[in-house]
RNA sequence: GCCCCCCUAGCUCAGUCGGUAGAGCGUUUCCAUGGUAAGGAAAAGGUCACCGGUUCGAUUCCGGUGGGGGGCUCCA
C-alpha cells in the first residue's frame, strides 16, 4: 500500500494511504472529529498527501458543537420514528445544547418529549454510524421530495445564513445516513456535517422543552415546533449544567421579588407595569441616591420632564416615524364631532413618552447656548412607557413602564472623543460600585437599511466610540449593523455571579437629533455651530438593573442596598426593651434596623431573618445585656458574641459606607 | 404579535372521571419565656381569574377576555 505524508497535530508523519483520522486518533477516545487543512471533517473522511490534520476533542468548542449537532440528528431521527408524518426543519448546535425544528401533525406534548427521549437513548445505545454521502442537487431534491423545508434549503444553498449553513453549507451537498448494526441505513438527513463517528459517542444529553419558532426566523413564515436539548461530554457536566439552571431559577428576580416583598405586577394595572413595595422601594432609592451623587460629582445637571407630550414632539424627533408601533396609542383630546359622527374639529394628540431625549433637547433649546457651556450634561430619572409586545415582557427586566437613568451630553465635535472616553470610564466604575466586575464591550455599527445621516458623521462617531472602547482594555465585540437609526453605540455587557451576561449601559452618538431640533451654540469665533449629542444610560432602566442585581446577589443584597440591614432578635421577651434601645442607637447611626418583638421563639426569628436574607442579625440575652453588647449572626451562619454596641455600629456602618458585600 | 402550557385561600400546591373544595406556610387570638434555621392549640380566610356557551347542575367540558410561564420575532 502506498503511503502519504501528512502533518498530525503539528508533527509530520508518513502513513498508509488508507489511513483515516479515526485510525490516526484511535488512541485518544476524546477525539471525535478532525480538522483537516483548517476544515472540520468526520473521522472517517479520506486523507491525501500533504494534508494537515488536527484532532478535535469532544470538550473543545468545536467538539461540543459537533456533539450537539449530532445529538440534534438523533433527535430528528427519534421524532420521525415516533411521529412518521413529521417534516424536518433545521437542527443546529447552540450555546449549551441544540435544537431541531419540526412541522409535526400536532404540537409536541411533554409526554411526547419523554417518548422521544427514550427513543433517542435507544439510538445512542445502538451505536449507529453517521455516514457521509455526497449527492447532487437534483438527486437530493428527488430523495427529499417529501421534506419541503429541506428542499427549500437546497434551493437557497448559496445564500444561506449562519443557521441554514449547518445543513447545506460547504462546497458539496451531502446527506448523512445513520447505519444500523447490519450496516444498512436506518435514517438519513440532509446535512453539511461533520458528525461524531457514532451515536454511541454521545455521552450525556437531555431534552429540555418544546416551543414555537418561526421557520428561518421570520415572523412572516409558518411557525414550526422546536425541541430544545442539551448535550455534554460527560454525565457530570450535564448534571452541573442542570444544577446551574436550578440555581438560576432559585435566584429569578420575579420569584425573589415576591418572596422578599420587593415589587409586584397587579393585574389591575396591566401587563408589564410594576409597583414597588416598601422594601423594593428602599433598594431602589439606595440605587438612585448613589447614582445621583456620582452624577453630581461628574458634572451632570438634573432636569425633569412630563410623561406625556403632543405628537409634534415625536414627529420632530422622528420616533413616530420609526417606532410608532412600540408606543402607547395617542390620547385624542378636544375633538369635536358632528351629529353624524364626522369630525368637526380635529383633536390634539398626546402620547406617553417612550424616551426622554426630545424633552432634553427642548431644554437645551430653551435659550441660546454658548460653547462655554459645553459639554452640557442633562440627567433625568425619566419614566417612559413603551408598548412592548406582550410576548417579550419579562418581570421587571423587560417592562412597559420603566425609568431610565437617562442623560444627554451636548458637546462640540472636538470634545466628543474625550467625552466618550471619560464617560465610558465613569460608566464602568459605577457598575463596579454596584458589585458587577466582569465586562465586555459591544460596538454596534450602522445598518444602511435602517438609518439616516451622512457616512462621514457615522464613521467619525463609530471611530470615536471604538477608540474609547479600546482604551478600556476589555474585550470588544463588533455588532455589525446593530445600531439604532440615528447613530452608533457602545454597550457594556456584564457577567453576573453565575456567569450569565446582561446588556447594561449604552452610549450612543447622535448627529440626527441636533439637526432635527436645530440645536446650536455660539462658537468662540461668533459663528453658530451644531453640537453633537451623546445619549447614555448606565442602568438602562432602573427596574431592569434592579432585576439584574437581584439575580446577581440572589436577593442577598450587600448592606448598603439591603432593605433591612439589621434584625435585632431577643433571646427572650425580657431582652426586648434592651434591644429596642439598641435598634434606636442603630437607627440614630443611619442604619436600617428592625426589632423582632413577635412571640416566635428565637430560633424561628433567626430562620425568618435568614430567609429574608438580612445581612446582620443582632442577638441579645442576659450576658449581652449585662455587658452592653450584642451578638452577631451573619448571613453565612457565622457568629461573633459579646460585641460592644459601639463596635457593632462601627462595623455595620463601615460595611455600608464601603458598599462591601458581607 | 405568533406557537405551546398554566391560573384553586396572602404564598406554595393537592383535589373534584360535572353534584360549589383541602393541606402546609403566613395571618389573628391564646398557651409557652425559649442562646443561633420552624414550640403548641384554636380561629378566621376561597363567586376555584373573569365573561359567555353546553348541561337538571360547571371550579371541572367548550369558546372568548385578562394575567402568567417557556420559546420565536422585536427591543429607540
Amino acid at each position: 500500500m502506498a503511503s502519504i505524508n501528512i502533518t498530525v497535530d503539528g508533527v509530520a508523519r508518513s502513513v498508509e494511504s488508507d489511513q483515516r483520522p479515526t485510525h490516526i486518533f484511535a488512541e485518544d477516545k476524546s477525539i471525535v472529529v478532525a480538522r483537516v487543512n483548517g476544515e472540520l471533517r468526520d473521522l472517517w473522511s479520506e486523507l491525501k498527501d500533504g494534508d494537515v490534520v488536527d484532532g478535535v476533542a469532544i470538550y473543545s468548542p468545536d467538539g461540543l458543537s459537533v456533539l450537539r449537532h449530532s445529538t440534534a440528528h438523533v433527535l430528528a431521527q427519534a421524532v420521525q420514528q415516533t411521529f412518521a408524518q413529521t417534516r424536518l426543519g433545521i437542527g443546529p448546535p447552540i450555546r449549551d445544547g441544540f435544537y431541531y425544528d419540526f412541522e409535526p401533525e400536532r404540537p409536541f406534548t411533554p409526554e411526547d418529549l419523554e417518548k422521544i427521549e427514550t427513543t433517542m437513548r435507544k439510538i445512542v445505545k445502538d451505536g449507529q454510524r453517521f455516514k457521509r454521502r455526497v449527492t447532487t442537487e437534483a438527486d437530493a431534491l428527488k430523495e427529499l421530495a417529501h421534506e419541503p423545508y429541506k428542499c427549500e434549503l437546497i434551493g437557497i444553498k448559496s445564500g444561506g445564513n449562519e443557521e441554514t449553513s449547518v445543513e447545506v453549507g460547504g462546497s458539496e451537498l451531502t446527506i448523512y445516513d445513520n447505519l444500523g448494526r447490519d450496516g444498512e441505513p436506518v435514517w438519513s438527513d440532509l446535512c453539511r456535517g461533520p458528525h461524531l463517528p457514532s451515536t454511541k459517542l454521545i455521552p450525556a444529553f437531555k431534552l429540555m422543552r418544546s416551543a414555537g419558532a418561526y421557520w428561518r426566523g421570520s415572523e412572516k413564515n409558518p411557525m414550526l415546533q422546536r425541541i430544545y436539548g442539551t448535550a455534554w461530554p460527560s454525565q457530570d457536566e450535564l448534571n452541573a449544567y442542570l444544577e446551574m439552571l436550578a440555581e438560576a431559577e432559585k435566584r429569578d428576580h420575579r420569584k425573589l421579588g415576591q418572596e422578599l416583598d420587593l415589587f409586584s405586577f397587579p393585574e389591575e394595572i396591566g401587563s408589564g407595569l410594576a409597583v414597588f413595595h416598601p422594601k423594593g422601594g428602599i433598594v431602589r432609592r439606595a440605587m438612585e441616591d448613589y447614582s445621583r451623587k456620582r452624577h453630581e460629582d461628574e458634572g451632570y445637571e438634573f432636569v425633569y420632564s412630563p410623561h406625556i407630550t403632543k405628537a409634534a414632539l415625536f414627529e420632530t424627533s422622528g420616533h413616530l416615524e420609526w417606532y410608532a408601533e412600540g408606543m402607547y396609542p395617542p390620547m385624542i383630546l378636544d375633538e369635536e364631532h358632528h351629529a353624524d359622527g364626522t369630525i368637526k374639529r380635529a383633536g390634539q394628540q398626546y402620547y406617553m413618552k417612550p424616551m426622554n431625549c426630545p424633552f432634553h433637547n427642548l431644554i437645551y433649546r430653551s435659550r441660546g447656548r454658548s460653547y462655554r457651556e459645553l459639554p452640557l450634561r442633562l440627567f433625568e430619572f425619566g419614566t417612559v412607557y413603551r408598548y412592548e409586545k406582550s410576548g417579550v415582557l419579562h418581570g421587571i427586566t423587560r417592562a412597559r413602564g420603566f425609568t431610565q437613568d437617562d442623560a444627554h451630553i451636548y458637546c462640540t465635535k472636538d470634545q466628543m472623543a474625550g467625552e466618550l472616553d471619560s464617560l465610558l470610564t465613569f460608566v464602568l466604575n459605577l457598575l463596579r460600585d454596584y458589585g458587577l466586575e466582569d465586562f465586555y464591550l459591544e460596538l454596534s455599527t450602522r445598518n444602511p437599511e435602517k438609518s439616516v445621516g451622512s457616512d462621514e458623521d457615522w464613521q467619525a462617531a463609530t471611530e470615536a466610540l471604538r477608540k474609547a472602547a479600546l482604551a478600556q482594555n476589555l474585550e470588544l465585540i463588533n455588532d455589525e449593523g446593530g445600531a439604532a437609526f440615528y447613530g452608533p453605540k457602545i454597550s457594556v455587557q456584564a457577567k453576573d455571579a453565575i456567569g450569565r451576561t446582561w446588556q447594561m449601559s449604552t452610549i450612543q452618538v447622535d448627529f440626527q437629533l441636533p439637526q432635527r431640533f436645530e440645536l446650536e451654540y455660539a462658537a468662540s469665533d461668533g459663528t453658530r455651530a451644531r453640537p453633537v449629542m451623546i445619549h447614555r444610560a448606565l442602568f438602562g432602566s432602573i427596574e431592569r438593573f434592579f432585576g439584574v442585581l437581584t439575580e446577581h446577589y440572589s436577593g442577598a443584597f450587600p448592606p448598603w442596598l439591603a432593605p433591612v440591614q439589621v434584625m435585632a432578635i431577643p433571646v427572650a421577651d425580657a431582652f426586648t426593651d434592651y434591644l429596642g434601645d439598641v435598634v434606636k442607637a442603630l437607627k440614630a447611626a443611619g442604619i436600617r434596623a428592625e426589632l423582632d418583638a413577635s412571640d416566635d421563639r428565637m430560633q424561628k426569628k433567626v430562620r425568618n431573618a435568614q430567609m429574608q436574607k438580612i445581612p446582620y442579625m443582632l442577638i441579645a440575652g442576659e450576658e449581652d445585656q449585662k455587658a452592653g453588647a450584642v451578638s452577631f449572626r451573619y448571613r453565612n451562619g457565622e457568629q461573633k458574641n459579646g460585641v460592644p454596641l459601639a463596635e457593632a455600629i462601627a462595623e455595620i456602618s463601615a460595611a455600608v459606607q464601603s458598599r462591601a458585600q458581607v
